[in-house]
This record gives structure tokens, sequence and C-alpha cells, in this order.
DNA sequence: TGATCGTACTTTACTATGTAAAGGCGGTGG
DNA sequence: CCACCGCCTTTACATAGTAAAGTACGATCA
């Protein structure tokens, strides 16, 4: 039996965890699943990741969850707009494996190259510093919580909902128009609010 | 032996997993821990979750993740904000549930009673159908990005980071009041931008 | 060339977990 | 007194993470 050096790396392994979990959900990544989609027994990633699955995790969140750094053209706002599109497009990429944005942050190193555009930008908006630093967190806060809906709303299993009636009259006159908003109208029209006015 | 009913309802049994999670975080959440937790073996919680863990898991989110009412009380800026605050305060205090927020809806049963009364104080302030909704979801929005940060923030596991040198210009300048400024305040410097100007 | 050794994997084995299936026990209505 | 039902227990099994020890391959050095 010829023995083949699978030739493993940290990238690729996080990539075939990141597929597992795209196709079939965090639930289903096991170690012997990826051991599997790479071709090797479970226990050889335990040779890149010595602390198991919990650290492949966090190479995971790593890899979906850091931010963009934002374009260098342009104006403050036409960048912060671009920053804000592409994270939340990065973001919903890989939507299953979201739920370890709960669990682990991202590390400050890896967030620190978007942040610091981000921070030029607001700059250059003309804020005093304690409103750049609400300004910028407002933005992040606000992307983040959009993919959590987005993500909510395109999950399936909701339980279809019964119309609403008499006691929600807001809700019954505002439905039709809600079901028919995309979620790129929505997120578009959420930045103009929560991006400070020129 | 005696065997005494042990008079488990599905509230009781929710209850004690959050605790368990509130204590332990999601990952020690077993249905053996949660039975001892309750005085009873394991699959007798299946009498009350047929689907399992499954349901459970949705029940908990349901109980966590639910919007509350905004107040009858007060202009509607006011009412916003007071919702806005209490909504953060009740997702923070089952932190460690939140993950399943990604997993799963909060059942538009149990959420319409919160929107009819957020839509309710936007039509208040003016706005016109599509301004109301549009309105509506970056504030929910910028709740629960808010939440993930401050998650995020709180938790521990965050290896310390050397300080912004000078490839990090205005991250240096502005990381003393950075960390000086308390989730409180970032929160509520944030509502001002996303509440419509009045 | 052959001995030595470290790197990259495999094997084996153990404990924990979710849950199907079937069993038992006590109370309730006939 | 008995049959039934609601609520819980027992038993059992497939699957999970991972510790520990084993094995093969290539490089390095004598």
């Amino acid at each position: 039996m010829t023995r083949v050096q699978a030739g493993l790396t940290r990238e690729g392994i996080v990539e075939a965890a990141l597929h597992i979990v795209d196709g079939q959900g965090l639930r289903r990544l096991t170690m012997r699943r990826l051991g599997d989609a790479l071709g090797v027994e479970a226990m050889a990633v335990y040779h890149h990741f010595p602390r198991g699955k919990d650290q492949l995790l966090d190479a995971m969140i790593e890899h979906v969850a850091a931010p963009p750094r934002p374009p260098a053209e342009g104006d403050w706002e036409q960048r912060l707009r671009t920053w804000a599109q592409a994270y939340r497009v990065k973001l919903l990429e890989h939507a299953g494996a979201l739920p370890l944005l709960f669990t682990r942050p991202v590390p400050e190193a890896v967030a620190f190259p978007s942040l610091e555009g981000r921070l030029a930008a607001f700059t250059e908006a003309g804020l005093d510093e304690e409103a750049i630093l609400d300004a910028a967190h407002a933005l992040a806060a606000y992307v983040l919580g959009h993919v959590i809906l987005e993500v909510q709303a395109e999950a399936p299993g909701q339980p279809p909902t019964p119309p609403p009636d008499g006691r929600h009259p807001h809700l019954a006159r505002l439905r039709p128009r809600e079901t028919a908003r995309t979620w790129d109208g929505r997120f578009t029209a959420g930045l103009d609010a929560v991006l400070p006015t020129r």
C-alpha cells in the first residue's frame, strides 16, 4: 500500500470545512466528514489544528467574518457604502457559519486594517472624535444585524403565518409593501439612515 | 420505589435549559444534563418536545429573542428608544443562546405585536409607507448587530493585540477614547443615528 | 549506502451525545 | 376489578470528539 502524503494545509482544511457547512449546515460538520472530504482520516486534522474542532471553528470565523478593507478610491460616503455592501455579501457567502459570530470574536488584528479605513472615512466626513467612533460602531452593527435578519428570512422553516388582522392595522396596511421589498433595497435604505448626513 | 410524577412543563424545561446555557454555554446543553437539572431521565423531555433537541432549541429562541412590545406611553421617539433598550437588555440576558438566532427565525406570530407597535411609532413620526418599513428594519438590525458586538467584546478569549502602530494612525489616535466608551453609551449614540431626525 | 529522525498521517479505543423502541407505573373511568 | 392512557424509565445503538500510540515517508548525516 503506497501511502501518499495528503498535503493538507490549514487553508485547505478551512475551505473544505466551509464547503461542508455551506452544503449541509454546521451541525453536520464533523471531524470524520471533514476527513472524508479531504481524503484523510479524521485525526489527520489534529496535526494542523492541535486544539481540535474548537480551533478549526476559530479559523473558520476568522476566514468568514474578517471585514474587508474599504476601497481607496472615492469620497468617504462612497467608500463606506461600498464597504458595507461588500461585507454584507461576504458574510452571506457562508451564512451557515455565522452562528460562530456569537461564540468567538474576530481577532482584532484581523479587523484592524478594515477598521482603520472606516475611521479614516468618517474622519473625512468631518466628525469629531467621539462621533467617529459612534458612527463606525453604528455602521458595523447595522450590517451585522441586517445579515441576521436576511439570513433568518432566507432560511426555510418559517411556519406560514395567518395574515395580520384587525389587531394589527399598521402591519396589515404595510404588509404587501413589505413582502415586495428586496433585501438589497432594504439594506441600501438602511445605510442612508446609518451614515452621517453630509 | 415510589415513582413521583415529575410534573414537567414546556416552560419549566425551557427555563432549565436556559439556565444551563447561561451557566455553561450552548455546547454543554445536553439532554442528559437537562434531565439531571430537572430530576428526570433525559428521555422524559421527549414527551414534551417530540421532535427532540431541535424543537427544544426552537422554543428557547422563541423565549429569548421574542421582541418586547413598545410601551404605550410617550411620544414616538421615546417609545422606540425604550423599546430598543429593552430588547437589547433582553437579548443580553441569555447571550449564550443567541447563536440560535442565525439558525431559526423567531416565529412571525411572536414578533407581530412588537412590530405593530414599532410601525405605529414610525407612522406617528410622519414617514411615508416605504420609509416606515425601512426605518423599522434599520432599527431592528441595529439592535441585533449591536448585541453581536457587545457579546463578542464581553466574551473572554480575545487574544491581547499589540496596540495599533504607525500603519493605523486613526486607530492609534482614537483607541484610548474607544476603550473608555461604555457599551451603553455606544448603543445610545447609535440610536441617535438610526432613528429618523424629527 | 544505511542509520536516524521528524513530519504527516493512521489505528485503536474510550467517553459522551441524540434518540428510537419498548417497558413500567399510577391514576381514571367504566 | 380492569382496561386504558399519560408520563416517565430502561435499554440500546449510531455517531461525535479526541487521547494515545503506531506507522510510513522523506530528509539528513555518517
